[in-house]
RNA sequence: GGUCCUGUGGAGCAGUUGGAGUGCUCGCCGCCCUGUCAAGGCGGAGGUCGCGGGUUCAAGUCCCGUCAGGACCGCCA
């Protein structure tokens, strides 16, 4: 009858004292305190509130499951009270039964069925330790309001791993990152980018931001993006090379994190129009050894930093990575003496070498040819062909590039000469080395690359949030 | 830029010698199920076989063109 009590005619439960000063103060005493998913072993027993998004639901007959994600994890919600439809059965009338429905509110259940995954919710419910539950803790008899509904989604996302292809992903990328793996790969970006800003900051280098509009394409030409600059002509900035040198001149170690642009047509696994680059460049250094040496204390602070944060199993960085001579590297891989660069397949087995020789994941390719270096670059005082510059390969991919780079007046104004290009288009950098410049170098690492190489992501773009590459402009 | 490969319900695939839009895994909808955890069981809906042309009695299948995607190479981080 229409009398009969109703089991979800329920106030929302009244909020508990919370544990932890830190989590509650008086004036918060009446508001509701979000719980993450990663806390919620602390609130055994206490009723509180979460919130996220629906993973998965899984719904029995008489118990149904909300799998809630947030920013820490997953939550698992029981509801273990009937269904609607079932108790109303039981406890009407057939005659008052679209009455009743019309009178009651919707139940935690009825509610679920109607959800769809990815809509938002907020629950209150109590913490349970169970051993059922994965994890060993859930939350039973919930309160569910909706905050958001989501639309049928276009591929699944609460599979371990992703089925849909990779463009599929991309296509539909606000939803896609999402998904524990590609969230995991950018959270361990994020913790490779603060931990190079540690590893410099306390080695004395000075952050920095670099235009990313530049007024000539000077670095090597080709491979820039035109712009119109109000009626001039501009370029995005294909590095902060120049930027970072002139920097050195004033805070002696700089670095910065920061989007470069490449208008190479590469259409590869590898290759981004925009990526991120791990700038460094150092002054009052011998030679390009030097560099080398900071680059691999860095990387360590830098794994260091995955694993603390993302908790991401790192390799092991050598205190001093195994070093090969360009013309040595052309050997181990088999190539020809007299080409000017390594091939990705020269790469891969140099990379192969050096686990197998050094048991190092790392391989740092020292004095490549002057020619197939840019004009700034150090030649080696030795043999003048070959150049103080050096490439850092991580698993068989070249992730860094760096070196030592001219430091005198006099070698800038012959270097630019010999490429037949006017000392007007780099008057502004060469004011730098006009005013005294010490010897210094750097290197810059591809954010991506590093990530893909880390993760054993086949294509830079699993590791990227939103890749450019020369098909894709959008999302 | 070059070479090769692939386009088949919402996702991922198979489709034989050219013979009816045939099939698989998942999702979706309905029903069943008291502990799921990539839940399970039964049933159902959903298709311009990327697009255009050609060969043929007949094309998802063969040929040409085109668009889209992928792999490798070149080049780079």
């Amino acid at each position: 009858m229409l009398g009969a009590k109703v089991w979800w005619h329920r106030e929302v439960p009244a909020r508990p004292h919370l544990p932890g000063a830190a989590l509650q103060t008086p004036e918060e005493d009446d508001t509701v305190q979000r719980i993450l998913s990663s806390q919620l072993k602390a609130y055994s027993g206490q009723t509180v509130t979460v919130a996220g998004w629906i993973h998965r639901r899984r719904l029995l007959k008489s118990v149904a499951f909300l799998i809630l994600r947030d920013a820490e994890g997953l939550t698992q919600i029981v509801i273990t009270e009937p269904s609607p439809r079932a108790q109303l059965e039981e406890l009407t009338e057939p005659s008052d039964r679209a009455q009743l429905e019309e009178l009651t509110e919707p139940s935690p259940r009825a509610q679920l069925e109607e959800l769809t995954e990815e809509s938002v919710v907020e629950v209150t419910a109590t913490v349970t330790l169970n051993e059922q539950a994965p994890g060993g803790v859930e939350l039973v008899s919930p309160v569910i309001k909706t905050l958001a509904k989501a639309a049928e989604l276009p591929f699944e996302l609460h599979r371990p791993a992703l089925t849909a292809t990779l463009p599929t992903q991309l296509d539909h990328a606000a939803l896609a990152l999402r998904h524990p793996s590609r969230r995991a790969s950018l959270k361990v970006a994020a913790a490779a980018t603060a931990g190079f800003r540690a590893a410099l900051s306390e080695q004395r280098f000075v952050e920095i931001q670099t235009p990313k509009i530049v007024a000539s394409a000077t670095e090597s030409g080709a491979d820039v993006f035109r712009l119109d600059y109000f009626g001039r002509p501009g370029y995005l900035a294909q590095s902060p090379q120049f930027y970072k040198q002139m920097m050195v001149g004033v805070f002696e170690r700089v670095f910065e994190v920061g989007p470069v642009f490449r208008a190479e047509p590469s259409d590869t696994a590898r290759h981004l129009s925009q990526y991120t680059s791990l700038d460094a460049e150092m002054g009052f250094v011998a030679d390009h050894r030097d560099v080398m040496a900071m680059l691999t204390r860095t990387l360590g602070v830098m794994m260091a930093t995955i694993t603390a944060r993302a908790r991401t199993q790192t390799p092991k960085v050598p205190s001093e990575i195994p070093s090969v001579p360009f013309a040595e590297a052309l050997r181990i891989a088999g190539a020809d003496r007299d080409e000017p660069d390594l091939a990705p397949a020269d790469e891969r087995a140099i990379g192969e070498w050096a686990l197998r020789e050094h048991g190092s994941e790392f391989v740092y390719v020292t004095g490549y040819p002057m020619r197939k270096r840019p004009f700034y670059t150090h030649p080696d005082p030795v043999d003048p062909t070959y150049s103080n510059g050096f490439d850092l390969l991580f698993r068989g991919m070249e992730i860094v590039t760096g070196g030592q780079r001219l430091h005198r007046y006099d070698d800038y104004v012959k270097a630019i000469q010999a490429m037949g290009e006017p000392l007007e288009a780099y008057a502004g950098y060469l004011d730098a080395f006009r005013y005294g410049m010490p010897p210094h170098g750097g290197w810059a690492i591809g954010l991506e690359r590093f990530v893909a190489r880390l993760l054993g992501a086949a294509n830079v773009r699993e590791v990227t949030a939103f890749p450019r590459d020369l098909h894709r402009i959008a999302p």
